[in-house]
DNA sequence: ATTGGCACTCATATACTTTGAGTGCCAATT
DNA sequence: AATTGGCACTCAAAGTATATGAGTGCCAAT
């Protein structure tokens, strides 16, 4: 069962207009919005029909018209007409996003910021990484005993730890060891650190401290840090902008809940096109019932993939904040590409010195 | 002019009530709360004196009394009891830094979190580093064109990058280049890189393709970030709680600012003895004039030193939030130290695994 | 110096009224 | 059959008036 035309840029006058007032719309004013040739006592008909049939409340007898999750559903799936990023914003995206080359973690977070501000929501960010796997150990021998373990993983990252000894160790002993490592835990995924794997290296290089353990104990520890996803938020204050969380009980509970990343990093990066947004109800967490999730989803190379996207009201300028997001996303995207193949880093800036 | 020990007492009176209870506070009811043998009608005198020496205001003629700036002053400077922490909030603070040895900005920031949610107000840490140098370099050659520089600082923290160069180098070239740098580049400031010492060095290894610029960028990259301040924030929500921020335009300011961690990573961490407390328009922030802060310090080890602290309302149980405060300071000091001693790191943890 | 007593103040609460935007429905019009 | 002007009706929000009472300041008596 179709909605007729008119129903249609009916439905889409009141949510662009309610998404602007915050009000409940009336007939008047939407026969003033939408250019429609009707008299108000025909939209008012059409109201009436479209409230039957869910797309619309009312919050009291004698009040306008305000959409639905149903309405803004329709309206987001089928209605909203795609906006633009206006210039301004898309210039102040292409330069915060291509300036100055930085770790992924700090352009991921610095695309938050900015998305938090072009679109005045808070700004999720969540970063997923496949398991990743040692492909290469390098033993740095510092002084009898201290010794630095260098982990290099196969998604290109690099991770050190200094460990203090309880006892002195030899040069070759490490180099040793760091051979052994070499042969038997490249490549190896958590599971395959066998009890048996660890102690046959430890007899191999002549390990009967602990050495060996230890160097197993942070490799592993490096796996299941870099794997799972790391969750951060900006602009988490930008929630008391808006009327409907004027309410500080409201405010508060939500506020909360996004700030334990936890409650995201648990997000689906697949299963959807660009982009997705979650309205109200269709939101899983309680905290988030009355509120709509607006999700676009980034690459961050090496078939890694991210989420960027805003929590705000279900009333939200659906439209704009999609191609806000998504214009960021793509752009965040093409930085993070770009940072990957850049050869010597930091080259420029010394050069600039004097 | 010193006040006497009645006025002491009903100043006390009117600030333990008003921050027990957010309402202005008549003389009845200090009657009820100091235990005092008078009428209320000698109470109502003295507090005529207080409000005329500037300790107490009235919101409007017909109301109770209200402690002033100069009031709360007095009050922490000289009249608060100090409260011990309880007992149950004692042993949470044990046990949760206690608790898994781990990186000291982890630490640090678990620290915040815990003092947020056991004051129930948002808690900033910050951290400030002594300026380092590089007390070790070593270079890792990976593959023809890979390298991963690993940095030692004299804090013993190890930094590192992975470097993808547009040509191959030799990996006799890549120890020439370490030596050089160990000789010539370690225990020097930021200042002490010169142009005269980088192209020296560039002569001596022979290095016509930017590789040692390359790691002086990297070297002066990393002193630069590890020197300064960072700053956090725990609990941000927590604002929301209090009554003086349920008008969102106050909390949003407030919590705007001090979202912006810049803004407190100035704060001096010396010229106060264990607790600082700066009482509203004692900040000089003017977001904060409606506020107050209360810091501790704590020892971050290496002769660094670091804050932890909340923002709240200028109603505030100051002697409460202190004595927290110095608790977990003390805590998170003694929990830095033992971590710095520690050795294998880890070990134990693996010899749990089955 | 302290106190009971009393007139006074004024924010807050409560009850009542007014206003006006918006509706639903119907008879007249196209 | 769809559209429209007209009109009675509804009800939140704003405005007005009144009552309440917590708290004060001051004074005469203790």
């Amino acid at each position: 069962m179709d909605l007729s035309e008119r129903k249609k840029r009916i439905l889409s006058a009141v949510i662009d207009e309610y998404v602007k007032t915050a009000e409940p719309v009336g007939s008047k004013a939407i026969v003033g919005a939408s250019g429609l040739k009707v008299s108000s006592a025909t939209v008012r008909n059409e109201l009436a029909e479209l409230t039957e049939l869910g797309y619309l409340e009312q919050p009291h007898t004698s009040a306008g018209r305000v959409p639905t999750v149903k309405g803004y559903r329709l309206y987001v799936n089928e209605l909203m007409i795609q906006k633009s990023v206006p210039e301004e914003d898309a210039d102040a995206i292409d330069k915060n996003l291509r300036s100055g080359l930085s770790k992924p973690d700090k352009m991921t977070e610095a695309a938050g910021r900015l998305a938090a501000e072009l679109t005045d929501y808070p700004v999720l960010t969540v970063t997923r990484s496949a398991p990743v796997t040692i492909k290469r150990y390098d033993l740095i021998h510092v002084d009898a005993n201290t010794i630095i373990v260098v982990l290099l993983l196969d998604d290109n990252s690099v991770k050190n730890k200094l460990m203090t000894l309880p006892f002195s160790v030899e040069k070759n002993m490490i180099a040793r060891l760091s051979a052994v490592f070499n042969t038997s835990f490249t490549g190896k995924s958590e599971e395959q650190f066998s009890p048996v794997l660890i102690s046959a290296a430890e007899r191999s290089v002549g390990d009967n401290m602990g050495l060996t353990s230890a160097v197993v104990a942070f490799a592993l520890e490096t796996m299941a840090e870099t794997a799972g996803a790391r969750a951060t938020l900006s602009g988490g204050s930008k929630l008391l902008s808006h009327p409907e969380f004027s309410d500080p009980e409201k405010a508060k509970s939500l506020m909360s809940y996004m700030s334990d990343s936890n409650h995201f990093s648990g997000l689906a990066t697949s299963g959807f096109d660009d982009i997705k947004v979650m309205i109200g109800p269709e939101n899983i967490a309680e905290e988030l019932k009355d509120s709509s999730v607006v999700l676009a989803r980034y690459d961050a190379g090496d078939g890694m993939q991210g989420l960027i996207g805003v929590v705000g009201p279900t009333r939200m300028d659906y439209s704009a904040v999609a191609a806000k997001l998504k214009y960021i996303a793509d752009g965040l995207s093409k930085a993070l590409a770009e940072n990957k193949d850049k050869s010597i880093p930091g080259f420029g800036k010394l050069m600039l010195r004097d």
